[in-house]
Parts: structure tokens; sequence; C-alpha cells
DNA sequence: TGTACATCAGTGAACGCGCGTTCACTGATGTAC
DNA sequence: TGTACATCAGTGAACGCGCGTTCACTGATGTAC
């Protein structure tokens, strides 16, 4: 993985499609399928190829997986960053907004791969320490738009508890992945903001809100706008 | 499944032992093994009885499934009842805490129990009507309490963004499974925790929080002071 | 530029496994008279 | 209480399927001289 070198031979450039081209047909399975019904034999199947030839590009089926959640891991925070960088910088409200949306709008077109991501672990599967950078794109951007507001001198709200020294060395950890100042309480609602989104993204997609919420367009804006003002994105009136 | 009358046969005494035990098998298996995984055939090698029995009591793998589904909502949502009914009834704070505790406590315990109730759906399945009712119990409690709240006339901290009018008949089905009185700006933030709850715990099961948190209790613990705060039921000070 | 050898991609068959579901059959239990 | 028939539980074999992975082999591509 590490020093591939520049592809010169043909060889090179043949393995380098092939491998993109099973990745492709992986995630377009994906897009029919749960990532635990995932088949090797049924990608290669689709690629008009021997099964056992997979095993050239990949070792084993979970390294094909691992493979795909890096690339939905990649995917979704592309499509944060992008709904960040498309809003003005100074307008908080307006990128924090964009990027909760981004997320939702990338959970619905990309159901499985969602699954995939925040759903149930697959049986028997362990995630390998290289998912762990994409995976923190998201994050990152959250935090990011946080610690322009604590760098803005941007108010919160009358903070409704007070943190206890053990939950400010709970949740140290998240602060370290970001650059800029963060306060602790805007830490500590940015985790709970966290929980929330990925909260009401999964209860939508997997159906609990089937009897409870009937316009979920309209209920997720809604969300957003509390959660934007409850991280104090919104000036104070 | 409705006028089943009284067991008077030795036979319909068995018929119900059986069914039982087959039901506590696949339990026993969901306690090792993901939803998706759990196999008729698995069941009957435990219990000793050729696969082709159990299609005597449960007429396929997706029936079985749904009596777990059924039996899994009901134990939390008993859990639950039971965790507000050991509080005061007119300490609302402790009430919701325990209540809340109890959700992450049961998940805690029933892993692949919880994977099913509120992870990724299994693929091809889809959950019959008789599981509605069983899964409304924890929000019922959860909605209960925030009724006795407005019935008792505690305040809430100022609404942080006003409610569409969109929003309000989006999420009005709600309202409906509750009793009492419930004013609009509690339900919003009821809807609203419970996505919190539920994205709390699957973060921290399915392993998202590895990186970023250190002490998954205290954590936690800090999550519902907020939540309890935010929903109005301390008293302000 | 040409040859000899090493590397690698891809094949096809096979291993060993497990699954859900059906079906004809047996023997035990229940019921009506 | 006893007999004749109907109902049902449970069996064992089979169908048809799909999976991940291995392995000996072939032929093409790459490399060193």
């Amino acid at each position: 993985m590490a020093a591939e070198s520049a592809p010169r031979t043909a060889r090179d450039f043949a393995r380098i499609e092939l491998t993109r081209s099973i990745l492709a047909e992986g995630r377009r399975q994906l897009s029919q399928v749960g990532p635990g019904e995932l088949s090797l034999r049924a990608v290669a199947r689709e690629l008009g190829m021997a099964s056992s030839a997979v095993y050239r590009y990949f070792p084993s089926r979970d390294h094909l997986i691992s493979a795909l959640l890096i690339e939905g891991y990649n995917e979704l925070g592309a499509a944060v960053e992008a709904a960040d960088a498309g809003e003005s910088p100074t307008r908080l409200t307006k990128r924090m907004s964009a990027v909760l949306h981004a997320v939702r709008d990338w959970a619905n077109a990309n159901f499985h791969e969602y699954a995939l991501l925040f759903g149930s672990p697959i049986p028997g599967y362990v995630a390998p320490d290289d998912t762990i950078l994409p995976a923190q794109r998201v994050p990152i951007v959250l935090l990011r738009i946080l610690s322009d507001a604590d760098a803005a001198g941007l108010p919160l709200g009358s903070p409704s508890v007070p943190i206890p020294r053990a939950e400010k060395a709970a949740i140290a950890p998240v602060r370290v992945v970001v650059d800029g100042p963060l306060s602790d309480e805007r830490l500590v609602r940015a985790v709970m903001a966290f929980s929330t989104l990925i909260g009401a993204i999964s209860l939508e997609l997997f159906g609990h809100l089937v009897n409870g919420v009937i316009d979920y367009d309209t209920h997720f804006d809604h969300v957003v706008d509390r959660m934007v003002a409850d991280l104090g994105l919104r000036r104070v009136r």
C-alpha cells in the first residue's frame, strides 16, 4: 500500500484499472444488497471473470469490504467538505446547516453504504486502522466550524449543565483532531450533536419513524435549525 | 395469534412449551451472532430436532425473526417501564434519567438484540404490523414523563427556535400515542432526544467512539444530564 | 534487437460448508360415537 | 370404557442454491543480458 510507485508497465495500468473495476462493481452491488450479503463471487461473475481471479486484487472478502468502507467514508467526507466549502466561510450557520444536510442527503442516496458505515457491524469483520482517518473527515468538518465560532467569539446559550472534569477527560481525544480553539462547552455539544445527527438519520432510514413522522424533510430541517442554534452559530437576537 | 384459547390437551402444552424453547434458543443464538446470520437449522440442531420440525412452529425464518423482534421490543420496553416505575412519580428528573440509562444498559447487555431492533434492517425482511405496538413502549414512557412535566407546569428553557407549522404537522402522529397534555415545544424536543439517545448508543456500540471517547459511562452520564435539562425536567435554579 | 528466464494474471475445477424449504412418511395423541 | 378415525408432531432425505477460498495449471507480460 505504501510506496506502490508510479505505474509504468501495461500490467501496472491493468492492475489499477481492474482494481478500480472490482471496487466499482462492489459499490454497485452495495446499492442493491446489504454489506453482509456482499459476495466476491457475485462481483467476479458480474465482471465476467473467474471468482478466483479476484484474489489477485483483494486477498479476501474482508479486504474488499475495507476498501469499500474507506471509499464510503471518503465519499461522504468529500460531500460534506464540499458542502462546507460551498458556503461563505464566515456564515457559520449556513455552513453547519449545509454540512448536516449533506450527511443526510448522502445517506439517503446511498442507503447500504450508510448502513455499512453507521449501521450494525458486519459479523466477524473488524475494520483495519486505515479506516480511521477517512472516518474522521466528517467530524473534523463539524469541529472546524465550531472552532471558527469560538475564534469569532460567538456566544453560546447558557450552559444547561456544568461539565464535570471527568467528562472533559472522557472526550479529550476528540479535541485532538481539530486545530483551532475549541471551548469545552462547544466540544461537548459537538459530540452530542453528532449523536443526534446519526440518530436522526438512522431512525429515519431504518424505518423507526414510519408511525411517528409524516414528513421527513420538514422534520430534519427543523432538527438542523435547532442543532445550529444549540451550537451557538446563530447570533443572539 | 388471536383466540388461541386455553391449552387443554397435552399437545397444546407441548406446543406452547416447544414454541418457547425455539424462541429461547433463537435468543440464545442472537447473543453470539448477528440477526442476519440467525439460522433455523442451527436452532433446530441445538434443540436436537430435525430442521424441518421447526416449521411446525414457525412457518418461515422471517416469522421467527418477527417473534424475536417483538420479544426484544417487549423486553426493552419492560426494562424501561420498570426503571420508570422504580422512581418516585413526581421526581421527573430521576425518572427520565433512569429511563435513558435503562435503554443503554439493555443495549449493552443485549448487543445483537439491540442491533436487531435499531441497527441495519435485515435484507429482504419486512417487519409485520404486530411489531408496532411493542416498538412504541419506550417512546411512550418518554412521552409520559414529558407529559407529566407539562401537567406539573414545569418551565422549559427558552426555545432556541420557533416551531414552524409544517413541523408541527410532520410529527403530529407522535403525539397520538400519549394521553396527557404535551406542548409542541416539549414534543419536538422529545423526538430530538430520542434521536440523540439512539445515536449515542449506536455510535458507542457500533464502535464509532473508539478514537474519540475514552470513558463511555462518564460520557453517557453527562449526555443524559444534558438531555434531562434540555427537556425541562430540572427545576430552574 | 533478440533470447532465456522470471513474474504475474487469469482459469476452471474442486473442497467443504451451510442455508431455507419441501415432501412423503411414521407414530403418537385427540375426538366422536 | 372401548373402538375407529382424524389430526398433528416429528423424521430423514432431498432439492437447489450460494458462498469463500485453494490449487495446479496456461499463457501472456516484463526483465536482464
